[in-house]
DNA sequence: GTGTTTATCGTCAGGAAGACGACTATGATC
DNA sequence: GATCATAGTCGTCTTCCTGACGATAAACAC
């Protein structure tokens, strides 16, 4: 007898939430230690489980209210403090994902400014600011020396999804701000491209670049100097979201 | 007392299909008569129930074959015969999306070449390729004078999604000829972008960039006056997959 | 003041794209 | 068979964008 196709089994379904930021001119990622098996001890990606009445951006915007404190933005409402860009990143449902049971989760990407210390959440003991790059290398050692574990579950994998979606897409949306505080410089906004794709950019040419793009920046009026140096206008995000023609990556 | 985070609800997880061709230069999806309640009669995206052994991606490759006849593309195989280009899309999981029970349906995009008339499987009374203007405009008349109620579920949102994301990747890829033939020409290629975006381009500008693009394609040898007209040379897709710099489509 | 750092403006050459003219090779029609 | 319509293909010209890089400006440290 054929697969009766009306029949379903049921499966758990999670949000994993891979959280970005640029501290220190290099991109993190929010990692939290499980403290429960399976990889108990181990760094993995924040998230949890959906609820029967949340829909998945809400329960994505949940979990990042609870990890991070940032509250997610609508998208289509106007920048506001402590807010985070959150989108859907995909789905992983790999039948042996989890050992425990037939998990399904629906990944979420997470942009956010630079924060002070993370507050640890949930079931997690502790949590951290991690740059990607340590916590995608596998065996090798991280900045404090500790071994490099590889993440838990997938989600290497997961977060090296959402890392190349953070790069691609502030080639051609105005996303790059969203890592920035409310008020940013030409300068703070172009060590944020050169963290993220890793690489040098010509300041002339990007300052061209963005200021010549309309929409994108707005002119505050005020100055700072915080990155010393001749003081530098401050702007705001701008309307625009997209693009056109898109920046650059360079080659290489 | 709070929520239990280590609770969980159980969800049905399903897939859904956006299956896009282009046919008489305009851009068609795949939809299928629901024969049981809800939305008993009304036009809908395939899909089904993912099996308790399958990923996603293995899913959404059975539901392609049982619909089309088609094989998904291996992404990293050279394109063979009768394949098509299947990515995973996006997830929907809204809690009221379906009235029976709580579904999570992870809907991928697939882009098939010009087919003969589509097979019915499942549990669908019936399978056309209809344009995807008629499906997603509410409340109009379709070409054959039939009322064009909407698709059912959340479907026409998730169609509406896979068109913009098909319409945006053949700007920087050469998936546009996952829509083609294996051999086809210069003008073929034109018009499936045409029909994708809905706008005229020009052949001659169309010709130098795409002949232009190292990798894009590859001569056959081999001419073809299917479409009337002079001797047009035949072109297989080459190796590149990404386009660089991109096909732009035209303002407005 | 001198040096260092960062910001900002300007110049120039090369490449890509839009607009469009011109020519070519078929089939259809008179 | 001459003519016409249809598509395909090659070029030209102008404009815009980018990368490379010189030069100036305004702060701070000493």
């Amino acid at each position: 007898m054929p697969y009766d196709p009306s029949a379903f089994a049921p499966f758990a379904v999670t949000v994993d939430l891979v959280v970005l930021t640029v501290r220190r001119h290099a991109l993190c990622a929010l990692a939290v230690r499980r403290g429960e098996s399976p990889f108990q001890g181990r760094w993995a990606l924040p998230g949890g489980f959906v609820r029967p009445d949340e829909d998945l951006s809400q329960a994505a915007a949940r979990e990042l209210m609870e990890e991070t404190g940032l509250r997610a933005h609508d998208p289509d409402a106007p920048a506001q403090v402590n807010g985070a860009h959150l989108e859907q990143l995909a789905t992983y449902g790999d039948p042996g994902r989890d050992p425990r049971m037939r998990v399904v989760s629906v990944a979420h990407l997470a942009l956010a400014p630079d924060l002070p210390a993370p507050r640890a959440g949930g079931d997690a003991n502790s949590a951290r600011w991690a740059p990607v790059e340590d916590l995608l290398q596998q065996g090798g050692y991280g900045r404090d020396g500790e071994q490099a574990a590889p993440l838990a579950f997938d989600h290497a994998r997961i977060l090296a999804d959402g890392v190349e979606r953070a790069r691609s897409k502030i080639e051609y949306s105005s996303l790059a701000t969203a890592f920035c505080p409310p008020e940013f410089t030409v300068g703070e906004l172009r060590r944020v491209y050169e963290a993220v794709w890793g690489v040098a950019l010509d300041p002339r040419n990007f300052h061209r670049k963005v200021t010549g793009t309309p929409g994108f920046l707005v002119p505050t009026g005020g100055t700072t100097t915080r990155q010393g140096g001749r003081p530098a206008q401050l702007f705001r995000a701008g309307g625009a979201t997209l693009l056109n023609p898109p920046m650059l990556r360079p080659e290489v």
